[in-house]
DNA sequence: CCGAGCTGCGCG
DNA sequence: AAAGCGCGCAGCTCGG
């Protein structure tokens, strides 16, 4: 155990109870829960303990709101799932059994967190009782020692330490322009219309669809009754899809186009989603921690996920402030070569792009076929383009390419397969498992054999996938938590400075804004933003280091100072 | 009237 | 040329 004291938080009738694990599970202290944040806030202060807890937002985001931010957690209801499942844990037994510590997160389910509600019934969710919360650290601890396994403890505080992120990042918020994503959206679409109805640009691009359909009242949000009218016009399209449309010459294919475009952006990024996202100048999206099987991040409203190019310039920094945007670069490739081993794939992305470097290699001929070539590599890719040059991959780069094989060759026979810390992948369903037991038996139907081989192939290209996808989304949570710690060393802007229009206390000083997978945009206040963006860099390369040690492969960042996110 | 399932589109 | 992975969301359709 680390020399940092680690303390439980759970509760016991009315009261918060702080446990601490370092002296033989001494009560540490017991705490009315409006008492909590300062106590916590002086614990803080004095030895910064690893504060261990069922569930990362139901206790930190009251505490945020109450201006009280910690260093480090162990979040009990994410470790579980880990150890639940991993093949480095075999040992984990204990936590196998179906148990309310595999409830969704409060918030999950209820996306506005409520402070420690005393009188009112206990929260759904996972468990809080202060000793069920001790015997289930208490398990996990002893999956962890027995598996003897450094990555799964490296993983678990990655992954805490995400929990900790999401909640910052959702108390922080995106910089968000409202008057500019209004002013985008009247000369897109035209003036806000007051009653029902649409504005007038996307109302006629419909007129102009629906003359050429020569039908004044089409259906135009319909893909069935869409793609009737298509069909008796002539347009023998087979879905109402916009690459099926583009390759189509008729007058209706243009204003049709023009029509889902701003449709699109009226339904998904419109008026409505501003009134409900965006507040005090900051769009709040719910991110979801693990929420994806591999650990890949999810959200929850606002369609995080989504944020559209688009909508990119209206991110702007406060007044004074700046925004540092970073992308890595080929995140998957570089995990991949990094975890295989494959020097040649790791030379041929080092210092530079790594497609341009796999060209070089003489594999193939042009960036653009190195690209769906290590795609496809990745996905699976069977047909196509891109499954015509996945095998000149093979001979390059064997090891890289031997991984990933693997992985498929395991979830085709139902296997498991693990990221590099140690992640499993879900076993396939009872369907899955039924079907192809029913296939190998003697007197199998050829439907039977064929829908077998069909999912075998699909779970192989899931497998195949979540070795690579999960390993990203681990280096990912070890850069945005490096990241994190070094922003919080920079000092408070100064009474001189600008203040942030909005936000927590620790938005006074240089903080993460926004993180989807790859790409991470950090505010900060502009005299701080050269350093920052060293920081980000310096990360980066740290995060490589902890995951894969002196392997030499590097994380170049696309990072850009701006005030708004806008892609070049 | 509600919810499941589907299509289509946007993101990595 | 969207083929091959992972998502969320709006809107429609259909069944209860």
């Amino acid at each position: 155990m680390p020399a940092a004291s680690w303390v439980v938080l759970g509760r016991a009738d009315s009261t918060v109870v702080a446990v601490s694990l370092d002296r033989s599970g001494a009560e540490l202290a017991r705490v009315h829960v409006a008492d909590l944040p300062a106590w916590v806030s002086s614990q803080e202060g004095a030895t910064a303990p690893r504060w261990v807890w069922n569930d990362t937002p139901a206790w930190y985001a009251p505490l945020l709101a109450a201006g009280v931010r910690v260093s480090r957690c162990h979040d009990l209801r994410l470790s579980h799932a880990i150890l639940r499942d991993s093949e480095l844990a075999p040992h984990a037994a204990s936590l196998r059994a179906a148990t309310a510590w595999d409830a969704a997160s409060a918030e999950e389910i209820a996306p506005k967190p409520t402070l420690f509600e005393l009188d009112g019934a206990a929260p759904t969710g996972v468990p809080h009782d202060v000793d069920e919360v001790i015997a289930e650290f208490a398990r996990q601890q002893q999956a962890l020692d027995a598996a003897d396994e450094g990555r799964l403890r490296l993983l678990l505080a990655a992954e805490s330490a995400g929990a900790i992120i999401a909640v910052e990042l959702r108390a922080a918020g995106l910089p968000w322009d409202a008057a500019a994503h209004d002013e985008l959206l009247v000369a897109l679409l035209g003036r806000r219309p007051s009653g029902g109805g649409l504005p007038a640009k996307v109302q006629d691009a419909a007129e102009r669809v629906r003359a050429a359909l020569g039908d004044t009242s089409a259906s135009l949000d319909s893909p069935p009754k869409l793609l009737r009218a298509l069909h008796r016009v002539g347009v023998l399209v087979e879905s109402t899809s916009q690459w099926e449309l583009q390759g189509q010459a008729h007058p209706v294919i243009a204003p049709l186009l023009e029509y889902k475009k701003l449709a699109r952006l009226l339904s998904a990024n419109g008026w409505a989603w501003l009134d409900t996202w965006v507040h005090e100048g900051r769009f709040r999206p719910v991110y979801v921690p693990a929420g994806v099987v591999t650990g890949r991040w999810a959200s929850s409203g606002g369609g995080a996920l989504q944020l559209p190019r688009q909508l990119r310039p209206v991110v702007r920094a406060d007044p004074g402030w700046r925004l540092v945007v970073a992308d890595v670069a080929q995140l998957e490739p570089r995990v991949l070569a990094a975890m295989s081993r494959d020097e040649r794939l790791a030379g041929a992305a080092r210092g530079r792009d790594l497609y341009e470097g796999v060209v070089s290699s003489g594999a193939v001929a042009t960036r653009a076929e190195a690209k769906i070539a290590l795609l496809g590599a990745m996905y699976g890719a069977t047909t196509g383009d891109s499954g015509r040059l996945v095998p000149r991959l093979r001979n390059g780069y064997p090891k890289a390419m031997r991984l990933v094989d693997e992985a498929a060759r395991v979830g085709e026979e139902g296997g498991h397969v693990s990221t590099w810390l140690g992640r499993t992948s879900p076993s396939p369903s009872e369907a899955w498992v039924g079907a192809q037991r029913r296939a190998a038996e003697p007197d199998a139907r050829e439907a039977d054999e064929t829908r077998a081989r069909r999912w075998a192939r699909d779970r192989g290209r899931f497998t195949r996938n979540f070795v690579v996808q999960g390993t990203a989304a681990e280096w990912a949570l070890a850069w945005l938590a490096d990241v994190r710690i070094r922003l919080a060393q920079f000092p408070p802007v100064g009474e001189e400075d600008a203040a942030p229009a909005s936000g927590p206390a620790f938005a006074t000083r240089p903080h993460l804004a926004f993180f989807l997978h790859d790409e991470i945009i950090v505010h900060t206040p502009a005299v701080h933003a050269e350093a920052v963006a060293d920081a980000v860099r310096d990360a980066a390369a740290a995060a490589g280091r902890l995951l894969f040690g002196d392997f030499p492969v590097d994380f170049p960042l696309d990072l850009r100072i701006a005030d708004t996110a806008d892609k070049p």
